[in-house]
DNA sequence: TAGCTAGTTCATAATTTTATGAACAAATAA
DNA sequence: TTATTTGTTCATAAAATTATGAACTAGCTA
């Protein structure tokens, strides 16, 4: 493998990146080393010698990230090996659902409305403002997802 | 305080919905609990209290979440408490600052497209893709956000 | 059959995060 | 002045997360 010292801080930077997105260190620098890679693919055992880490959390990674449908991996003919690559065709599908679930916030902030008694309060007018925010957004991401698309004809 | 089931359930719920992105468990029960109270604020010894931990660890936290300016408080004449409260106010900042962290990962995608020595593989046109869609929705949010104002006159 | 290769599993170790509580400070009250 | 209230700070404890490495499995290969 043998990456420049760039490419191994761009890992850092998207092993972090990651990180705060709540996934584990090396489960990170995975999704990093598999970005900078070129070809854009690596075997279990450069993801060992690349990341410096041990078997197991490798495994334990690879796991999680094919669980997460983030990793999948090919074989080539006569070799045992695995051949570990980003789902990064299906990034569109990803950030779907990342939109869904921060506007799931929306019902959750009318849980929140609806057990206040008074619903007058400054602070409760700024909550159903929000409400309004997201059900507005529910609306409108989608299509501003297809006048994307259709930049792209 | 003595608030209901509900509340406390709800007060959980918006904890781990705050643990999610990145704050520090009694941070997110704090911001729970000034979401439900009614009014909405309270004191030190309140949160303590109702959440149920250390001077400390309500010290720690209410800290972060003025640094964060997620928090502020004010006093009332005659009395040396403090009543702290969310600044939901300023909820469409804290929203444009959200926008702006995800869309900065258009440069970090940027510098990986500028690394890769074959920019027709089908990774590099993923990331080409992506790329284009993070410079459109740079461009689109802050409409968005102007058009979501105008419904509100 | 025995010996590799390519991983997986899991008990335990190392590290990091989070919370505690005692000692302290600053302001007010008595 | 001394006591009380309202917090802060920080060393240490407790808990949770993460990584290690040895033992294991399963499929080839010789």
């Amino acid at each position: 493998m043998n990456l420049s010292e760039k490419k191994r801080e761009i890992i850092e930077k998207i092993g972090v990146f990651h990180e705060m997105k709540g996934f584990q260190p090396v489960v990170g620098r995975i999704m990093g080393l598999l970005m900078v890679a070129e070809p854009a693919e690596a075997t279990f055992e450069e993801i060992q010698e690349e990341l410096q880490v041990s078997k197991g959390a490798v495994s334990t990674a690879l796991t999680v990230l094919q669980a997460k449908e983030r990793v999948e991996y090919r074989t080539k003919p006569g070799e045992r090996k695995r051949y570990f690559k980003l789902r990064i065709r299906d990034w569109k599908n990803d950030l779907k659902k990342e939109f869904d679930e921060v506007l799931n916030m929306e019902s959750l902030i009318n849980e929140i409305i609806e057990l206040k008694e008074n619903k007058e309060s400054d602070f409760c007018c700024s909550l159903l403002e929000m409400k309004e925010f997201f059900m507005f957004m529910k609306n409108e991401l989608p299509l501003l997802l297809k006048r994307f698309e259709a930049t792209r004809k």
